[in-house]
Formats: structure tokens, sequence, C-alpha cells
DNA sequence: GTCTATACACTGATAGAC
DNA sequence: GTCTATCAGTGTATAGAC
């Protein structure tokens, strides 16, 4: 399917969710939008009714980006390293091919909470059916097994996905400051996470030493 | 100095920086921040000229609560262990006093690269004196010594301050999926984190297993 | 379905009285 | 320094022609 086959609707939401995802949605306009559309302003409102509707939508698509179904990796039946390196290799790629998704979803859920929460809620009909809960027994099976040493599972949660989402977020610091504005490093920087993520975290929690 | 003995224009400061770390630059508007301190629109005016104006000197209070001057703990002459201890217990210890800090300026910092930098280079002369070019090195100097394992240090310094600022910008995720809600058991996981972090980095690093 | 024209509200900023 | 009044510009949304 060519750019030009595709139906207004679709062209709709791909201009709307360059805009959005870039600017928020208090710094974007629905002019924007339908000139990167290439269409008219009235058509937003035909398709979308308004404003906060398409952001919703929006809001869904980004959503699933950033808690990726990679998380179901911990359903598998690998070793637990396995589903570690599984997990963050996965979930640093998800990202690299959409690096404004955290900032953009960690932003709006700042700015409405409520609102995001529905939406979240309306994704997969009941608060990700408690991926993390899941995940917090199955570390906690590991430790009572001797396999790692003790270690609260909501801080080792917290601690994989901050290492996978920070970069990201902070672009403009690590690669601003950090690597001074060399974007080439930046990269590479980013590329070496894909394996240095679950090397780091299996380091801290490995029992045999 | 009670409330009432206040400066106009440190009023003015003041209701700025409540509004505008909570609802962002294109989220916030002036006549907010009037009503917030109490006076009139115009004054604002005034006193700053712009909207720019005022959200600059904001940005640039913030920023600096942002990046503390806990880095400086890397140039003391304590042992690296106790370095990173300190440095993660003193930041985690700010952002529990500004816990809204971190996605304002990330999300700034995205926003508006190109402001957010010359801000950030007007605030200590330049580029922070390169706090982290000294902390890179310091690293090397312990791994060439021996004391920790072979690894990257942008690599460490990034999941050093990631570990830190993350579960604050992602208070919502946290604090809401995570923790299903329950604001208690989130405080107790950010206040175990001011000692859990270098733990976690510490393990990670050390070499004598 | 897609366009033009326009209503209506709001926002940042200024002018001018006190 | 602080206020009221007001302007000019912009933003979402709708009406109506085609």
């Amino acid at each position: 399917m060519s750019e030009e086959d595709k139906g207004t609707e679709e062209l709709i939401f791909e201009a709307a969710q360059t805009v959005f995802v870039q600017k928020g949605f208090d710094g974007t306009r629905m002019e924007e939008i339908a000139r990167v559309a290439g269409i008219n302003k009235s058509l937003l409102h035909y398709y979308y009714r308004t404003k906060e509707k398409l952001f919703n939508a929006i809001f869904k698509k980004a959503f699933s980006y950033f808690m990726p179904k990679v998380l179901s990796t911990i359903s598998s039946d690998l070793s637990f390293d396995e589903k570690i390196k599984i997990f963050t290799a996965t979930y640093v790629e998800v990202l690299l091919k959409n690096p404004h998704i955290p900032i953009f979803i960690l932003n709006e859920l700042n700015r409405n909470p409520d609102n995001a929460a529905q939406m979240i809620g309306e994704l997969t009909g009941i608060a990700q059916n408690d991926t993390f809960g899941k995940f917090s027994a199955l570390i906690q099976e590991e430790i009572d097994k001797g396999n790692i040493r003790s270690i609260e599972p909501e801080q080792l949660i917290v601690n994989l996905i901050g290492l996978c989402i920070f970069p990201f977020a902070a672009r403009p610091i690590v690669q601003g400051i950090v690597f001074k504005n060399d974007k080439k490093r930046y990269n590479e920087f980013l590329e070496k996470r894909k394996t240095e993520i679950a090397n780091f975290v299996l380091q801290s929690i490995k029992i045999e030493k």
C-alpha cells in the first residue's frame, strides 16, 4: 500500500501521532496535524470530533510501544537469566525504533493521570492482567530457590524498566552532556545497551561468586 | 519572613514555579500564575516582560535540583564505594523533596532543547565544568586499579543517574501499576531506594566475589 | 468526504489611570 | 507598583456549500 492509497483516517492518525508524540497534547495544534496530513483542518473534526478523542487514540497506540508485549516473555519457559536477557534486549530494540515514546508517555501520564489511566485500562481490559504481579512472584521464586540474592522484587523490576527507558527519556542529557552532542557515540551507547543492561543486572543479583 | 512579607517578585516566582513545574510551558497560563500569586496578570509582565523570560528563570532554578551539586561528591577524597553511596542517597533525598522536577526538566529539555541548552550553559558558565568527564575518568581509574570490573564508564554513569531519577519521572507507572495505587508502599519503596541503588550498583561492579 | 468561512473563547501582551 | 480595560492573535470547533 503506497502513501497515496492510505485512507484519510489513517493519514490523519499518522500525522497526529507524529505531532502529538513530538509536542505533547498542550503543544500540539490541530492546524499542524492537518498540515502534516496534507488535508483540511475541518476533516480532523469530521473523523475524530475533538482534539481529545484524537489524542486518546494516539495515546493508546503509543502506550503499547511503551509497555510492550515483551513483558509476556516472563511467562515463557526460558531460564530466568534468558528471560532477563530477552526482555531487556527486546525492550531496548522497541524503544530504538520509537525513541520519542517514553518522554511522551511519561509526560502525558503526569499531565493527566486520570485520563491516561482510563486509556490504559481500556487497552487490556483490566490492569495489564497483573503482569507485574506475576513478574514479582517469579523473582521471589528465584530468590527462594537460591538462584539469585535477596532483593525486593519491585526494586528489581523498576531497575530493569528504568535502565531500559531512561536513556531515551533523557536523551538530551545523555547525548548532550554525557556525550557532548556526539550523536554517533550516543547511538553506539544505545546499541550496546541491548546486552549491557542484562549483564549489569545479572551481575548484581547472581549468587555464585 | 512570613508569607505576606515576601516581595511581589518572589511571590510571582514561587507561583510560577508551582504552575510551570506541574503543567509545563505549553500547559501553563499566565492567568493561572497570577491567580496563584494572588496578583494581577499585568504585574507578571511588569516584572518579567514575557512568559518565556519567566519560564527560563524557573527552568534554571529547577535544573539545579535536577542536576544537584551532589555530583561534586565525586571530587571528594572518599573511597569509591562511599562516593557511590553518598551520591545516590543524596540524589534520591533531593528528589524526594522535589518529586515533580524530573519529568518537568526531561519534558522541557525535549520540547525545546536549544533554549534549555542555553539556560543550562548560563548556569555554570560552561557545560557543568565537565563533571561527567571527571566522573568517567574516576571510574576508569578504579577499573585500571582492579577495584571494580570492566565496564564502560558512561554506561555506569547513566545507570546510576537513571536508577535515581526514573522512579520519580515514572511515578504514575510505578505507583499506579506496580504498586496498584498504594501510595504508602510507593513512598516506602522510594525511602529504601536511598540505600538500595548503591547496593544494587556496587554488587554489580565489585570484583572480589 | 472535503472544502471555505466563520463563530466563539481564550491568551499573551500593552496602554493608561491611579 | 498595581490596577482596569482592551487589543491583536490564535485555537478549537461548527455551519454550510459543493
